[in-house]
DNA sequence: ATGGTGGCCCGGCCA
């Protein structure tokens, strides 16, 4: 590991692996990312296909235990030092968090708790989520270091981040407290370097299913890639890959994924 | 029209 060398590193939930194999293979296929962090694979880790993986040159590492959540990391730039979970009293729902050292960066992928309403015992079990994170991070890495934190955030973090905002009033993953407990996050020192780079608005990353809402364009962008400064400093390009979402069984996310330099 | 679509897997739950 020498020199300078540029990863492509992409996040994904796929909202079951089991049904989305054949998309994930042919956007690997195409995409060719270094690093792909998936959420939602809701697998079993004896479920989990990592020879599908080998055959397109990634190791990969899972966490889950069957139907709900589920995570894991695909790497063909190294895969070590595997962790699972927040390590603390915060991630009893289980299986949202998995981190690697990949080609030199830190990287986790994430599924942070959905909240399902205001007032349901769910939504302050987001914002602990959320907190008990950052504490993750400050236990296992450093701000200094190349890490990048990738996955279904399940916040919108500004107004423009969602197609109407007044259609959202009241609802999770825009209220105030959300908002605040992800930038909380970021001020560990983590950037949103998707929206540093397109600072416009409509770009999504997630289309309910229902309604014809992708063709509407009708979305939110919850699916981030927060990185520490280091690998933001050195980003030249990143993509919302909307062609993902259209065809043959789509997730309702579509994935996203930046260029950035190590070394 | 508190609906609607899709995944889990077959009765609702979750997103």
């Amino acid at each position: 590991m020498t020199g300078r060398r540029r990863v492509r590193i992409a996040t994904w939930n796929v909202n079951s692996l089991t049904a989305r194999l054949p998309r994930v293979e042919e956007w690997i296929g195409y995409a060719q990312p270094d690093v792909v962090c998936l959420q939602e694979t809701k697998q079993a880790d004896s479920a989990f296909p990592h020879e599908a993986f080998a055959a397109l040159g990634y190791e990969t590492a899972h966490h889950g235990d069957g139907r709900w959540n589920g995570v894991a990391i695909a790497s063909r730039v190294g895969l070590a030092d595997v962790s699972t979970g927040l390590g603390s009293g915060e991630d009893e729902q289980g299986t949202r968090v998995i981190a690697a050292e990949c080609g030199g960066v830190r990287v986790l992928s994430v599924y942070v708790p959905n909240g399902r309403a205001l007032d349901s015992e769910h939504y302050p079990a987001k914002l602990a989520w959320l907190a008990g994170l950052r504490a993750l991070l400050d236990r296992t890495t450093s701000p200094d270091r190349p890490v990048a934190v990738c996955g279904d955030f399940n916040v919108a973090p500004e107004d423009r981040d969602v197609w109407d905002p007044s259609q959202f009033e009241g609802m999770t993953h825009v209220s105030r407290p959300e908002r605040d407990a992800l930038a909380d996050l970021e001020s560990w020192g983590l950037v949103d370097v998707f929206r540093r780079l397109y600072p416009d608005d409509e770009l999504f990353t997630w289309w309910d299913y229902r309604g014809g809402s992708f063709h509407r364009h009708r979305g939110m962008r919850i699916d981030l890639i927060l990185v520490t400064e280091v690998l933001a400093d050195r980003t030249t390009y990143g993509l919302i890959d909307r062609n993902a979402r259209k065809g043959e069984k789509p997730s309702d996310h579509t994935p996203v994924f930046i260029d950035t330099v190590v070394g």
